[in-house]
DNA sequence: TTGAAAGCGCTAACAT
DNA sequence: ATGTTAGCGCTTTCAA
């Protein structure tokens, strides 16, 4: 593809689309829009600089997350530039800002300027995703695409585990305090909520989609409170501990007469009062292996695997579960 | 600067020259070797290149901070995102984790990738901020430097309220608890304090330096006690709450026994118990502006102001400060 | 503003 | 492995 090219389709010289490209203002403004016109449709691009962008190493990669104040990446993103240092390379941060929209422009306009993408907990479509990868190495944390490696903690067996936990104190109904429906994870947990439950004969309860932050706990504790459960598993630990805050408020007391467990193990699990019984995952290695990986591939690595890293999980007890006190009027 | 400069400089012909750059394997690596050191020392970059970078519009920038962990940046990374979405730019984050080191490198890597750079809370030396200010768009968020765009809080309004607060309360001692010595924030910080201080005929007592975190500020609390201090200002927010849970370890009770003093106004410091006075400034506004002003200047805007732009701050006084109870023993 | 033609920087083909 | 030479893609010059 050469200027010639664009130049015999659009019926001008080559010198004009020369001129069209690199000094906008020398050509009239109708030559220069169907000139642009004919290069996108043909989809020109110069070979210089094809072949200069093709041997570019920027030695950077980025870390795409859903929104950055979320502190269940902390760890994630300390793993990640460990792993990005110890290879030589830089990691840029990508923010979501927890919207579809932004984080497809925000990745189109990244992958040009990276080695190699970890999109962590994404809302694009599978097709999307697959589409990034044929441009550059990916990999995709917290989220199964096939077709692309990706790496997501044991959901299943650390869910398994809290539901058996509750289960074993005496609670023989369960609800789970939703997060954002397009998210991946919260499908995953709620599906593992409802096969434990099932498997152990306990009853479950879907409350929200609640917002995945701590008002969006706050929120949910109203509908514990209305539905009269005695143990809640929440979408994610902010959520957990915005129920906790909201049930105090209520004049409900944790463990006392609700249990709550929550997701991640995030730093402040274990600074609140009463400390979180939570399933965590090893947050830090999960962004190790995925930068690792990403930059394996960025080396010339082949992927075969269709099946994803599953990393394990851990049920956390901590002071919010207990034996269920009396039992509670129902609404 | 063509190949033929390094050609003639390296005693070979232009195609070897060529061929060295794009195919190493095709030249004996001592020819390559040499041809890459005239190339260097000539600083040699293909015409063609140059051209495309010069011309390159990534639509990106990068906002670069200290520690991504660190709660005081999300409303700065909130208004930045909102400012650079507006005017049709995605933003990066690039995260300096602490560390004056891969602050640079990060740095010098990024630069190629983006339209332009807002650099918070640097590490680095106003000469090698001056230099990447040389290749691209640069705007200094919270410290000065003399020849570059710099937006900063007005600390000594701040803090000059903050003691006058603490006056007021019955207070003639007062404790800073500093930040890292590296810190232009906090210089400017403990240089206010002393100022106002000093104006006031109130002693101040410099303590630590400690680390900017909530640890940070355990560790100040035992300084606090042993200097029989009613009354410390921290260096932000999160040293603050970490010396009332330090205090509070040590039997020390906030504010009856001591009165604490954050900067920042982050939003952990209304959520604590007791809420804490601090000295806050309008972050998101300070990063909507940075953004505002880097894009500015990628867009052609020219920059003559010597001075930077000085954003208001203001006392927010909550529960961690109070009259002094009895005097104290001190050792 | 445009095209024809010359020129520039770089790469590929060919020869050794 | 290297130089010579031809050629390619793009830009600039010159003329209209």
């Amino acid at each position: 593809m050469t200027i010639y090219d664009v130049a015999r389709e659009a019926g001008v010289s080559a010198s004009t689309v020369s001129r069209a490209f690199s000094r906008p203002g020398r050509v009239s403004s109708r030559t220069a829009r169907s000139i642009r016109e004919v290069a996108d449709r043909l989809g020109y691009r110069s070979e210089t600089v094809e072949r200069f962008e093709r041997a570019r190493r920027t030695d950077t990669i980025a870390l795409a997350i859903s929104d950055v104040a979320n502190p269940v990446y902390f760890p994630i993103i300390r793993g990640a530039e460990h792993a990005a240092a110890a290879a030589g390379f830089t990691m840029l941060l990508a923010d979501a800002q927890e919207s579809d929209e932004i984080e497809r422009q925000m990745l189109e306009r990244t992958l040009p300027l990276v080695d190699g993408l970890v999109i962590t907990s994404s809302r694009l479509s599978d097709t999307d995703l697959r589409t990034i990868g044929k441009t550059l190495p990916v990999v995709v944390l917290n989220r199964h695409v096939s077709g692309l490696p990706s790496v997501v903690p044991d959901t299943a067996r650390g869910v398994r585990r809290a539901v058996e936990h509750l289960a074993t104190l005496g609670h023989t109904r369960i609800g789970y305090a939703a997060g954002p429906e397009a998210s991946w994870a919260d499908g995953t947990r709620w599906r593992a909520v409802r096969e434990a439950c099932h498997e152990l004969e306990i009853a479950d309860v879907r409350l929200g989609p609640f917002r995945p932050f701590v008002e969006g706990g706050e929120a949910a504790a109203q509908a514990v409170v209305e539905r009269g459960l005695g143990a809640v598993l929440a979408y994610n630990d902010l959520v957990a501990i915005g129920i906790i805050r909201g049930l105090a408020r209520l004049g409900v007391e944790v463990p006392r007469d609700v249990s709550v467990v929550g997701f991640d193990d995030i730093f402040a699990a274990d600074l609140i009062t009463p400390g979180l019984t939570t399933v965590g995952a090893p947050l830090e290695s999960l962004g190790q292996a995925a930068v690792r990986n990403v930059i394996a591939l960025h080396r010339g690595a082949t992927w075969e695997r269709p099946d994803p890293v599953v990393v394990p999980t851990r049920l956390v007890v901590r002071e919010s579960t207990a034996t269920p006190a009396a039992p509670r009027a129902t609404s």
